[in-house]
DNA sequence: CCTTGTGTTCTCCG
DNA sequence: CCGGAGAACACAAG
């Protein structure tokens, strides 16, 4: 479940790996990840090199040179890893030197059976996305489509574009729950069900109340807390529940800082009193019926 | 049965 | 009957 601060952590990672270097072969495992043509997306590919990548919400947008975006998506189940060109003798990916703080949960043996596609690059370094579920997706567009899709999103919380009137603006009018609208990624980009939930308790709110009937101080705090709850996520380098891993295949920290996602019936971090977990939207969603208002 | 991000489709309301 | 909002569904696999 790559959230804004585990697709920042692939993102900047990613940045000092691979940036400028020539791409000299692309597989696609299977065709479903890919939305171009195969051909298409290969000729593009094959020879190019990723000037820049960029984040819009859970979105990572590689830019290529001649006007070329590659789209990459992971959803629940997505992982990019990079693995540098196996010494002679060793398994690619195991010459990794132990001591990290994170806990590796990947199998690097790659490429594996969940293994969609792979960029090789000049050095024989190789990029994998590997997609257990097969939800996420590569999609190489031109120019207009990129801006297009970019402006599809809503504010992105770690702007200077992110300002409490910007944000206030966003709860007139509507009726539909406060955890609604931190998931719609056209209004606020870049939060899931894990930071959706961790926000509403920081804030001190409950994510069923209506838009409308949030007050003043409330909507400040989601403001701070929103902001808050990102950076120490992105220090933490993401939060692996089940299946996230950074580029380099290992977890992130924060699951335990996390106060109520995945916290069910377990005592608040406040009050001690039970979390309550209850559908919204057909999203599990830990509250405290107590601390949320 | 459960898990979730997002695009699509359906329904409701003024 | 239109527009928009919001809810529901579809998808995927383990």
């Amino acid at each position: 479940m790559p959230e804004l601060p585990e697709v920042e952590t692939i993102r900047q990672d990613l940045r000092r790996k691979i940036l400028d270097k020539q791409i000299i072969d692309v597989q696609i495992l299977n065709k479903k990840t890919v939305q171009n043509e195969e051909g298409k997306f290969l000729r593009i590919l094959t020879n190019n090199r990723i000037k820049e990548i960029d984040r819009v919400g859970k979105l990572l947008i590689f830019e290529l040179n001649r006007k070329n975006f590659l789209l990459a998506h992971l959803k629940m189940t997505g992982q990019l890893i990079y693995v540098k060109d196996k010494p002679f003798g060793l398994a690619q990916g195991r010459e990794i030197t132990a001591g990290g703080h994170s806990e590796r949960n990947t199998d690097l043996n790659l490429p594996h059976k969940h293994t969609r596609v792979i960029i090789t690059f000049e050095d024989n370094a190789k990029l994998y996305f590997n997609d257990l579920r097969l939800f996420g997706y590569m999609k190489i567009v031109g120019e207009k489509d990129k801006e297009k899709i970019k402006l599809a999103f809503g504010i992105e919380p770690l702007t200077k574009n992110f300002t409490l009137s910007n944000f206030e603006n966003i709860f007139k009018n509507r009726k539909t729950s406060l955890k609604a609208i931190l998931l719609n990624q056209q209004l606020i980009a870049g939060l899931g069900n894990i930071y959706a939930d961790e926000v509403c308790f920081a804030a001190g709110v409950n994510p069923f109340k209506p838009a409308n009937e949030l007050k003043k101080p409330e909507i400040k705090k989601l403001f701070l807390e929103i902001q808050k709850v990102l950076k120490q996520a992105i220090l933490s380098r993401g939060t692996t529940f089940n299946n996230y891993v950074d580029s380099d295949g290992n977890k992130g920290n924060y699951l335990e800082h996390l106060k109520v996602y995945g916290r069910a019936d377990e005592p608040c971090a406040k009050c001690k009193v039970g979390l309550k977990r209850r559908k919204l939207g057909g999203r599990s969603t830990v509250f405290c019926s107590i601390c949320q208002k």
